[in-house]
DNA sequence: CTCATTTTGGAACATTTATTCTATAAAGGT
DNA sequence: ACCTTTATAGAATAAATGTTCCAAAATGAG
């Protein structure tokens, strides 16, 4: 009886466990299995959908080492071990049920719920896909770009789409200013003619974020916005007006089309700005 | 030449083009080849980690069918489809050179940067749902919502997604301090016993975050974070450490994952206060 | 230095999984 | 109602993947 088979009898039953175990038994394995164990640990994600012979090549070991090394943590084999990430996920499979019930997140698992918001968030993606023209995308980066400073606004639940535009614009070197966070409300003092305005609205209307876009618009400042309804107040004060339906889950509703959109629009922005 | 061999011309060649076609051709498909469809549009996570054998059983037709299925969008087989989803885990991060040429936006029109982000978000939350665990979900949710009060924390890249949990638990009444914002990074005044931390950053890790995490820890205030990698250094310091993966564009990411799974957080931490 | 022990990589083998084929059933048109 | 076309399920086959074995290399103790 070999050392192996005597660790044999503890195979890991949860990740957590799989963990420590490695943590624990690192040190003590020879060479090859110890790279199995560094990788692995790093890589962890990687078991559920690759072949023994492709974390042993990544390893940087023979598939045999690898298969060792699996036995070594107490598993039968690689495809047991696999099996503990697999498993992880299809626990996840709902039933055969279509519809997404209203979110009654107290009975639900909360593993559930996230698949929910996954699926919610794929939706919302291929909403924005199909809604958002080339055209209506390319005008607003372009009239955006020549700005000398962007404003961007954005309140309650578009805040957090604001500050990340502009955390992008930062790293990108366009000048930029977030307004609403600091009181900075009345813009009128601030916005300056040749600077732009990109104001982020969702359904019921921020009213500050509407008038501080009207007030820039009769000033004559360009104004871009983006919204999730075509009955957004901006419409008539925006050049152009992007739009970003989000996917319900329940009444709730996560930010994966806004962010995607504006992170587009700030790539796109900084880059066209480099040229200028 | 058969309907099925003339559409083969067009595999989808991203998730994005596949969804496309399966909302587009979902109606024309037979019957069995339907319940395909509409199983594979609400499990889409489950290829990468499923065998036909198995999507054909969850989809409630014969492994025979679910294979004319892939082929029908275009696939010569499952493994084909499999791949596609299964490529995005195993492809490494790219060299910087390859990363720079990639930013060179400017060269790609603003509409083609969209299609790449939107394909970017579809990928990270499917290696999402396949990277969190339930386990660890749950127990975040649990820590978290037996605290006093959440604080949140979350610079930079993560202050958005910090900032959107935040605008959540006070939509749903859960007391929620958000650091970061206006100078109260030193929490050692505000954070008492009975609160709870929960801390987002990504590579490479800001110190302020690390360190307001490591403080509240070692006063004995649990501490549960999100990260990108498993390098992080709050995997010492936290309780339960969420790996939340964004697939890049470039060397540029958006936030879909990260976003997906505090919003689902949030609202089960609501969902949990309710019932104390 | 030598021998016993452990570790290693590759080739052989076994198992699982994907794919194709075929007979049967269902659907659609005249 | 008949015939033609299409879809279906299960059995048969092909491909891939996992696992074991063994000879050779490395290691380490005496």
């Amino acid at each position: 009886m070999t050392e192996i088979e005597s660790q044999g009898a503890t195979a890991p039953t949860s990740v957590t466990e799989l963990l420590e175990r490695l943590d624990a038994d690192a040190e003590k394995l020879p060479k090859r299995l110890r790279q199995c164990a560094t990788f692995t640990r790093r890589h962890l994600h990687l078991i559920a959908v690759s072949t023994v012979a492709e974390m042993a090549e990544a390893s940087g070991v023979a598939a045999s080492a690898y298969m060792r090394f699996c036995q070594a943590l107490g598993f039968k084999g690689y495809s047991e071990m696999q099996a503990l990430f697999r498993t992880q996920f299809t626990e996840f499979r709902p039933g055969y049920e279509e519809r997404l019930a209203a979110v009654d997140a107290g009975s639900e698992s909360v593993g559930r719920l996230l698949a929910d918001f996954a699926e919610s968030g794929h939706k919302s993606l291929l909403s924005l896909a199909n809604t958002v023209t080339s055209d209506a995308l390319e005008a607003t980066a372009q009239g955006l770009s020549r700005a000398r400073i962007i404003h961007v606004i954005g309140l309650r639940r578009a805040f957090a789409v604001a500050s990340s535009m502009s955390y992008l614009f930062g790293k990108m070197g366009v000048a930029s200013v977030l307004h609403g966070g600091s009181g900075l409300l009345d813009g009128s003092a601030v916005i300056q003619p040749g600077d732009a305005v990109f104001a982020i609205t969702y359904a019921p209307f921020s009213p500050e974020t509407v008038s501080l876009a009207s007030d820039a618009s009769e000033r004559g400042v360009p104004v871009f916005g983006m919204t999730d309804t075509g009955e957004c107040p901006l419409v008539s004060v925006a050049d152009e007006l992007l739009l970003a339906r989000e996917d319900e889950v329940g009444a709730l509703r996560a930010l994966n089309a806004s962010i995607t959109l504006t992170t587009t629009l700030a790539v796109a922005i900084g880059a066209l700005r480099e040229k200028h």
